[in-house]
DNA sequence: TAAAACAAGCAGTCATGACTGTTTGTTTTA
DNA sequence: TAAAACAAACAGTCATGACTGCTTGTTTTA
């Protein structure tokens, strides 16, 4: 993290230019694919000479994970705000199901399959983006355990549950890049909404 | 498909070479990733010149789709002949998950992840990758009634039980490509086969 | 059936274009 | 005026596909 002290023009002023590369840089990504995804590209679209880019981030690998950091810290802070709302009661486990959904049919989703794709084959880019992801499943964990707190429900039951409806929704989020039909994988959605609340009532009251 | 009456040497030859061109490409994609599987290091693994390859296969797309279609193409013959075995009562339903479990954690998946993930931004590659991986999913329906036909399933719900299934093998395919942790993803599908069980009695019983 | 004509398979080289990262120069800010 | 932010030009690498020519097999014809 290449930040000085924000007080002065020039931090502002880098700190505005940095989060606009790597906005690009995920867009470029989820409109080209990763493969296509160009330093040239990036800046055309950032508004930016390469020089300025290769300023603040010396090279393509340290572009990309910068900015599949910043998507997933994006997702991190979703959940922790959602956090909250469950805390004041706003919130149900479908609405959660249904949010979770609308992450894994998304942009943010699409990108991620492309890094996935990509870090399978790069070591470097492996390593990176693992460290960001287990701090968002912590957040996916700490913020599911809540829907089961008042549940009688061991805790390992409901990690098995939230594991379970996670590969789901990855699987249907495949599907969604491979043919975008979403009435059926909407309906589908339902299928598992309904059938989550079969597994946990029959849990409790057995 | 350029192929001319098979009783000829040179036929013989052609797809002798065709073969091993296809399967060094798609173990290419396995090791290094869709991105950089050049047509110069297939050439090279295959043991031939590039010029020859050019002669079979005129450009890198023609080349990997054809690698993808035989891909599926295998997929879907040992899924036939899983279904012939089906037919003389020497595979569960449960073997059959564990089939479909091993296919969607291994080789055959990660190379299909890079094809999804390339075919995203790619028309052309998208198109003639979805029409294979039609026929796959038809050989997939037909094989799976086979599990439901004796039980009082109506067939729409044995459908869905299939969506639901495969959502979540495709799901735990990417968790395995991201960390391959396969103990834990193991007992993950071990949950799934005992609640296919429940997901089917319960409708019969009922 | 043997030779000639033709076609297919194959190898190697070259031209082109794209992408990355370096370097050098200019403007803006502290 | 020194340092940071930015721009532009440049060099090196690599991948693709075109092209040329050689070798092997197949077909036609005398």
């Amino acid at each position: 993290m290449k930040q000085a002290k924000l007080s002065n023009k020039n931090a502002l002023r880098s700190a505005r230019m940095r989060q606009r590369v790597l906005e690009e840089t995920l867009e470029c990504i989820f409109a080209l694919g990763y493969q296509n995804a160009s330093t040239v590209e990036i800046a055309r679209r950032a508004g930016i000479s390469r020089g300025a880019m290769l300023h603040h981030y010396p090279s393509k690998e340290e572009l990309v994970c910068a900015a599949y950091e910043s998507l997933l810290k994006q997702e991190i802070d979703q959940l922790r705000a959602i956090a909250g709302s469950y805390a004041e009661g706003e919130v149900s486990l479908d609405d959660f199901v249904d949010y979770l959904w609308s992450r894994f049919s998304g942009r943010s989703f699409m990108i991620n399959i492309d890094f996935i794709a990509a870090a399978r084959t790069t070591p470097n880019l492996k390593d990176r983006v693992e460290r960001v992801r287990e701090e968002y499943h912590e957040s996916l964990d700490s913020i599911w355990r809540q829907f089961f707190a008042d549940k009688d429900l061991p805790e390992h039951e409901a990690q098995v549950i939230l594991n379970l409806t996670l590969c789901f929704l990855r699987g249907m989020g495949v599907q969604c890049a491979v043919q975008d039909d979403r009435a059926n994988l909407d309906l589908l959605a339902s299928h598992w909404k309904a059938h989550l609340k079969g597994l946990i009532s029959r849990k409790t009251d057995g």
